[in-house]
DNA sequence: GTTCTTCTCGGCGATTTTCGCCAAAAGTAT
DNA sequence: ATACTTTTGGCGAAAATCGCCGAGAAGAAC
């Protein structure tokens, strides 16, 4: 389970060191793509083996679906995580995100996403001032 | 079943000692996490798991539980309670719940809650004047 | 084909941060 | 008063971060 918020720089080579907390878990072996809100995700080797194959499972029929697929796959990449911990960024989805000089790591479930950090703070406040009214949600499924 | 109120101090580390009553029930391995009303929620890593899957079960299509997957994910660390009982709070936790120098500690059913001192005195004089109007709800349920 | 330039990528190592442990201080019980 | 537990400050070892250097590949110019 990754859990967990951390800030990180990135050096003038796209190069981000992966927060030591998620390195076991994630691997040496990474795929970065295209996330949901202006972030990107970050998923070990394995975990995006099911996606893949749950992607694979839409087919290409629909138009919509067809989007899908390409904005997941196509925005793919697979990366390594180096001796110290670093992953390199491709240009592409360093623009993607918008990511500067400071960026925000969470783990989220089976998932590292990557804030640009201002992003990360706006997104975040905005979250939690809805988060009562979700709680109440919430408290109806059981989760409190 | 966590019951009771105690004060405590943040040390320039962050750190604090975890009310000695609580170490056996809450155990070595916790997670925090934001909670609601601006506090801290603390669960021993059996009772987060629960928590967890209950999460996962949500997915991640909706855009607004994505966003209180992250809440409730990405605003959760992973903890270990040191040889002296204390738990390290980082950073930005800390300033969630805005805690300063003196923090208390309340034991809710399965969880355990972290207020910052003014916020929890507020919080419970708010509460007390109600007294009487929640009896009345108690009542009609049955609790007394 | 050879030489020179540019870019990528791995790794070293200085600085900073984290974290475990010891021990003083404060508080409680006998 | 004494022994025991709990709280909290502080030191020092270990680890993480991140700037920097340089080896090697790729490519351009001659």
């Amino acid at each position: 389970m990754l859990l967990g918020e951390y800030t990180h720089t990135v050096d003038e080579k796209n190069r981000i060191s992966l927060p030591s907390k998620f390195r076991k878990e994630v691997g040496k072996k990474i795929v970065i793509t295209h996330g949901l809100d202006t972030c990107l995700f970050l998923y070990p080797l394995k975990e995006w083996a099911k996606i893949a194959s749950k992607l694979s499972e839409l087919g290409m029929g629909q138009a919509d679906t067809r989007g899908f697929n390409r904005f997941m796959l196509a925005g793919a990449v697979e990366a390594d995580v180096d001796g110290t911990g670093r992953i390199l960024i491709p240009d592409f989805l360093k623009e993607f995100a918008d990511l500067k000089n400071k960026v925000v790591f969470t783990g989220v479930h089976n998932r590292v996403e990557i804030w640009n950090e201002k992003n990360w703070k706006e997104y975040k406040s905005r979250i939690e001032k809805q988060a009562d009214r979700m709680a109440e949600k919430l408290g109806e499924i059981g989760v409190f």
